[in-house]
DNA sequence: TTATCTGTATATATATTATATACACACATA
DNA sequence: TATGTGTGTATATAATATATATACAGATAA
């Protein structure tokens, strides 16, 4: 699993490393009881502290995709695969509507906003929204 | 102009308030050099404190949308509105880029990302993405 | 002048983000 | 059993971001 974080993007480390996690879990790439890096070993590869991949690792916990266990590790646990699903749905959801409503204030038609989604999704399915 | 703000949502007092404004310039709400609420006038409205609405206002002084004169008041000033749309655009790309990467790692396709873009913009566009 | 608009500056409180370091559990193996 | 080395945990602290209260200063009209 690679994980690239940026000290200039506004987004807290945790969180980036917490929604890089979530979506490698959620994608497949971590199978269900396979064990994460520990805290140490991430920190000391992203040069960053150990609380703060802790704190990552807490909000994952807190969300059902990973469990702890002292002295051993933590690993993937996908309980209710179903409700992590809705959550990143809902996540989604939030993030188009904030760009709709940019997109609105300028202008900008549904059109327009669709052909960059399309872009964006990847170059083999451009003309998904023609 | 009307401006809702949320205590609980995650994003700043100030950062909301800017935004708001931000969008109701480009969408054409607020014409060039038309007078916006005094910071303590909009403070009070909003219940917030003065100095949260001057950084509101100092960030879209930076940013170009507006001036501000000391004992007059702040203005929109729209000198160089090409340049304003272009930032505007680069925040809906990042936003839908965002999306795009958690629609990808729960394996939604593009087209169903579409739809839920379609109704966002708006129930007089919904087939505008098929 | 003075009342009352306007924005400005200083000092301060609170919450969030990130850290260092010392602690405790698990487990292999000498 | 002892101990080395891997795990996660807890406490105290620093740095930054967010929000505030309050005192100051310019503009303008009565």
């Amino acid at each position: 699993m690679q994980i690239l974080i940026s000290n200039t993007s506004g987004e807290p480390l945790y969180e980036q490393i917490e929604n890089q996690i979530k979506n490698a879990i959620l994608a497949g790439g971590i199978a269900q009881g396979e064990q994460l890096p520990s805290i140490r070993f991430l920190a000391k590869e992203l040069r960053v502290s150990i609380i703060t991949t802790k704190r990552a690792y807490e909000n994952l916990e807190q969300q059902g995709f990973i469990k702890t266990v002292q002295g051993k590790g933590t690993f993937v646990s996908l309980d209710n695969l179903e409700r992590l699903r809705e959550i990143s749905l809902s996540q989604i959801e939030e993030e188009l509507d904030k760009a709709v409503t940019r997109a609105k204030s300028i202008g900008l038609p549904l059109a327009r906003l669709c052909e960059r989604l399309s872009i964006l999704y990847g170059e083999d399915s451009e003309d998904a929204c023609d």
